[in-house]
DNA sequence: GCAAAGATTGAACAGTGTTTGGAATTTGGT
DNA sequence: ACCAAATTCCAAACACTGTTCAATCTTTGC
C-alpha cells in the first residue's frame, strides 16, 4: 500500500476528529445541536476550516448517518448469524429484537436516520447505498424464509406484485442474494419492516412511554405474532 | 356572552394570523423553515411583537401541532363513523387507510406531531390532551371489538398485563368509554397503532418509495392482514 | 380626561452556517 | 536545495436565526 503523506494522515486525521466530536455532541444533544462552530470551537480551530473537511453541514451529518447506518446493518447481522439457518425463526426474532435494542442504545442516531429523512434526503455515497442494502437484505432473508399463512403475504390476495413494482437496482442485488426470491415475498419483507420499525419509532420517539411503562413485552408480543404469521416454527432450538 | 373588547378580538385575530401564515411556511417548508422573522416580515410586523402572542417558537410549534392532532383525529373519526358499528371490520380498515391519507395529505403536520417528539416535547394544553385522547380512543375501540385470534394478544400468550400497566389517566378514560376494555386488547391497541404507524412513517420519511412503486397496495395487504389478525370478518357490508 | 395596562417598535445580543482574501504550510519536480 | 503549485488555516465579514429590552404608541377602565 502506498505510504499515505503526511498531509493525507493529517487529512484523514482530522476528518476523524470532526466526526468523532460531531458524533459526541449528536449523541448527547440531538442532530439539531451539531453545530459547526462548536466542533471547531472544542477542536480548538476556526469555523472556515471546517469546510476543507466537508462541503457543509449537511455533508456532516450525511457522513454521520452513513456511519450509523453501517453499524446498524452489522448488529442486526450479527444478531441473525447467532443462530443457525435452521432456525430461521430464531434469526427473524433475534433481527427484530436487535432492531429495537440498537434503536434505544442509539436514538439520536435511529433519528438521525429515520426521522423526516425525505425533507433533508442524506447524500449517499457508494458504502452508505451498501450499508442501506445489507440492512433490507436482512429482512428479505426472513421473507424469503417465510412460509406465511395469511393469503395476502403470496398473492392469494387481491393484489399481485411483479418485479417492476419494485426499484431494479436493488432487486437485481436481493435475486443474485436469494435466488428463490419472489415479488410477493420481497413485498412481504417491507411489510415486515414496517412492523418491525412501528412500534420502535413511536417509543423513540416518546409516544408509547406516557400510555404504557414496559413497551419491551409489548414489542415481544408484535414479535411473537410477526413470527408466528410468516409460518415460522418458533423451534426451541 | 360578553362582548369580546376591541383588545381582545384583535389579539385573537393576530393569534390566528400568526398561527395562518406559520402553517403556510410549514406546509410549504417544513417545520425548521418556520421561522418568527419570516412570519413578521409576511405579516408586517416587528420581530419583537411575536412575543406578546406566543411565549416561544417552540410554543407557536405546539399550537399548530395540537390544531393538526385535532384535524387527524376528526379526520379518524369521521373515517370509521362512514361505516356502522355493526360492521367493525369496516370501520378498522377505514381508520387504518384515514391515519395514511391524513398522513399523505399533511406529511409536514405528521412529522411535526410524530418525528422526534421526544426530543423537544410539544408543550400539551387541555385541548391538545383531549385530541390525543380521542386518536388513541379510535384504536382502543378497534382492539375492544377484536377478538384476535392470534394467542398472544389477549393473554395466551408468556405475558399478561394489568391496569398498572399503563398510564392511569388516559386507561380511566379508555375504561369509561368501553367499559368491555380488558387489559390486553388495551395492549393491543398500542400493538395496531404501531403496525400502522410503520409503514406510514416509513413512506412519510422517503425510505419506502426508493424501494417499491406503490405503497398503496403494500399498505392495503398489511392492513387486511391485520384486520384477519384481529379476528374481524371481512363482511361486505 | 387620566392613569394603568397592553401592544408595537427598533435596536441590540448571542448564536448559527457559509464565503472570502490572504497568510502559512506541505507537496512534487527540477 | 530550491521554487512553484496546491492545500490548509485563520480572521473577518455576511446574512441569517431566536430572544430581550427600553421606549413609544394605543387601548382600556375608572
Amino acid at each position: 500500500m502506498p505510504a499515505a503523506s503526511r498531509r493525507e494522515r493529517h487529512r484523514t486525521e482530522t476528518t476523524a476528529e470532526i466526526k468523532a466530536t460531531a458524533l459526541k455532541h449528536l449523541v448527547e444533544e440531538g442532530a439539531e445541536s451539531v453545530a459547526l462552530r462548536g466542533i471547531a470551537r472544542d477542536m480548538g480551530m476556526a469555523p472556515g476550516t471546517f469546510y476543507s473537511y466537508f462541503d457543509t453541514r449537511e455533508a456532516l451529518l450525511s457522513a454521520l448517518a452513513a456511519d450509523a447506518y453501517r453499524d446498524l446493518a452489522a448488529h442486526l447481522r450479527e444478531a441473525r448469524d447467532a443462530h443457525p439457518p435452521t432456525a430461521p425463526a430464531a434469526r427473524a426474532l433475534a433481527h427484530g429484537l436487535a432492531y429495537r435494542a440498537w434503536a434505544l442504545a442509539h436514538p439520536q442516531e435511529f433519528r438521525l436516520l429515520f426521522s423526516g429523512r425525505a425533507q433533508t434526503p442524506h447524500t449517499n455515497t457508494p458504502e452508505s447505498t451498501a450499508a442501506e442494502y445489507e440492512l433490507c437484505l436482512g429482512i428479505v432473508e426472513i421473507a424469503t424464509t417465510a412460509t406465511p399463512a395469511s393469503p395476502s403475504a403470496d398473492g392469494n390476495g387481491s393484489t399481485t406484485y411483479t418485479w417492476e413494482d419494485f426499484a431494479p437496482d436493488f432487486t437485481t442485488v436481493a435475486r443474485a442474494t436469494f435466488p428463490t426470491l419472489t415479488p410477493p415475498a420481497l413485498a412481504l419483507s417491507l411489510r415486515v419492516w414496517g412492523r418491525m420499525h412501528g412500534l420502535v419509532t413511536l417509543e423513540i420517539d416518546g409516544l408509547l412511554r406516557p400510555q404504557i411503562d414496559n413497551p419491551d413485552t409489548l414489542y415481544r408480543d408484535e414479535l411473537a405474532d410477526l413470527v408466528r404469521g410468516l409460518g415460522l416454527t418458533p423451534t426451541t432450538e
